[in-house]
DNA sequence: TCCCACTTAGC
DNA sequence: CTAAGTGGG
């Protein structure tokens, strides 16, 4: 008789490298490969139309690639405790492997989970190169500070990248009739969105391929490429940047096989740009690694600021202005047209990140957790721990020891890092007949297109303003 | 992973 | 007047 285990598929949409399927195929038992449509990805404070669009796409690339495994992606949607405990029974199968997830809320939903399933769930550090405690200071405890966490990183082996289940390892799809929802995977009209961003190819072939080109051509120019706003065509949505964090994200790609395709390059890079290239590269994978342990550790860091005294900033309530970041309506037209991006792509390059979060915490000093959901919301690659790591380092009130005087001037960031403008007319579209010269200010032409707005703040009063904010509860 | 005011050197 | 360098928020 064919006995069964579970692989729970969460954040590893892939079958290269994945090390609890592994795990579960080396059992020698049939693996029966299930995703759960939780109520918590589609719901709640940071669910987002974009990027379910994009993971139900990756769903659907996963039973593709499945069937020819002779079987299919199992989907289920609901409670993940319950319909897991369901199909242990159907199935009779004698135990569930995932790979770990370390926000606060799949900490919760494991544990409990575990106590009641009545089979074991196993589970495997597999998302981050190097797991929450496996980075520690000399004293055993967590590092809060990215420079001296990286240098320990980088003295830590990582693994090497594993190959997928051999061919047999997969639940045959007759071989368990009783079960139902084989690669039923819904759209997101169902789940009650109706995305509307452009959205890239969402496969585990696509983000290997992405990252094979990256790493044999733009990854020589990244250190200064990553800055660089503008794709390279106008009509193309492939940044300078790796493009791979929305792969990262949902699992497609494996940190190790991205930190892996770096090192296996680095004796070819010849030059002293190229190798400080694939330095930034990879230090971009530790900062991933770092913000999830800090949000392990410090889960507090969702609600409130890494540093307590900064949540007594007085941050202004201003819906109305809120309202004008979100829609790409400043009047800075770097901030805008890196709005209007992250609403056509769900996606935007880091440095617009940091623009647009240093322009409403800084310029509008509203509250950068209003800034969080909102990236929350749209950003294909939004993770939580990333995420919430970003928007405090752009705010000053997180880990890192730079002060709270962070503030980009949106006009020298437009100029330094959009120097004749394609960025911006590539995204905000009044501005397109702007001269190189008034493009990042055009308030300052003698005729500035009608149609868009004139700046909603004074950026050198915004400064001051926020200089004093903080000044005012620094400890 | 910054910005700005200020200085100095050079024309 | 500009470029390059510096100190400090």
């Amino acid at each position: 008789m064919q006995t069964f285990v579970i692989h729970w598929f969460r954040r590893d949409l892939r079958l290269t490298d994945n090390t609890a399927l592994l795990a579960a195929a080396a059992t020698g038992h049939s693996v029966l490969p299930v995703f759960i449509l939780d109520e918590a990805i589609y719901k709640g404070r940071f669910a987002s139309g974009s990027r379910l669009a994009f993971m139900l796409k990756a769903l659907r690339s996963l039973d593709e690639q499945l069937k020819v495994y002779g079987s299919r992606l199992l989907v289920k949607l609901g409670e993940p405790g319950g319909i897991l405990h369901q199909l242990v029974a159907e199935a009779g199968a004698s135990a569930v492997y995932a790979n770990a997830d370390y926000t606060p809320y799949a900490h919760r939903r494991d544990h409990t989970i575990k106590s009641g399933l009545g089979v074991p769930l196993h589970l495997f550090d597999d998302v981050a190169l190097l797991p929450p405690g496996a980075v520690l200071k000399g004293d055993g405890k967590p590092f809060v500070v990215f420079t001296p966490f990286k240098k320990a990183w980088l003295n830590i082996p990582k693994g090497p990248v594993q190959s997928a289940p051999a061919l047999g390892a997969f639940v045959k799809l007759d071989s368990l009739p009783m079960v139902d929802g084989w690669g039923t995977v819904p759209s997101p009209q169902e789940l009650g969105f109706a995305p509307t961003v452009d959205l890239p190819e969402a496969s585990e072939v696509e983000a290997t391929r992405r990252l094979d080109e990256f790493i044999n051509g733009r990854a020589a120019a990244y250190a200064t490429g990553r800055n660089v706003l503008a794709a390279e065509r106008q009509d193309d949505t492939r940044p300078e940047s790796s493009f791979l964090s929305p792969y990262l994200r949902f699992g497609m790609l494996s940190p190790r096989q991205a930190y892996q395709a770096a090192r296996a390059a680095y004796p070819a890079a010849n030059s002293t740009h190229a190798r400080e290239s694939l330095e930034t590269w990879v230090s971009e994978l530790v900062w991933r690694d770092f913000y999830m342990h800090i949000l392990h550790f410090f889960p507090q860091v969702l609600k409130s600021s890494f540093r307590p005294e900064y949540d007594r900033v007085e941050w202004r309530q201003f819906p109305a202005e809120f309202q004008r970041w979100k829609e790409g309506m400043t009047g800075y037209p770097v901030v805008d047209a890196a709005m209007r991006q992250l609403r056509a792509m769900g996606w935007m390059p880091n440095r617009a990140r940091m623009i647009v979060a240093s322009f409403l915490t800084k310029d509008l000093l509203i509250d950068w957790r209003e800034g969080e959901r909102h990236f929350m919301q749209w950003l294909i690659d939004g993770d939580p721990a990333a995420n919430n790591g970003g928007w405090q380092w752009s705010a000053g009130t997180g880990t890192d020891a730079q002060p709270y005087f962070r503030i980009f001037n949106p006009v020298s960031q437009g100029e330094n890092f959009d120097p004749d403008g394609r960025y911006v007319r590539r995204w905000v579209p009044e501005l397109a007949q702007v001269p190189d010269k008034f493009i990042h200010q055009p308030w300052a032409m003698p005729a500035p297109p009608a149609n868009y707005p004139p700046p909603m703040v004074n950026h050198g009063e915004a400064r001051t303003r926020t200089l004093s904010a903080f000044k005012a509860v620094k400890g």
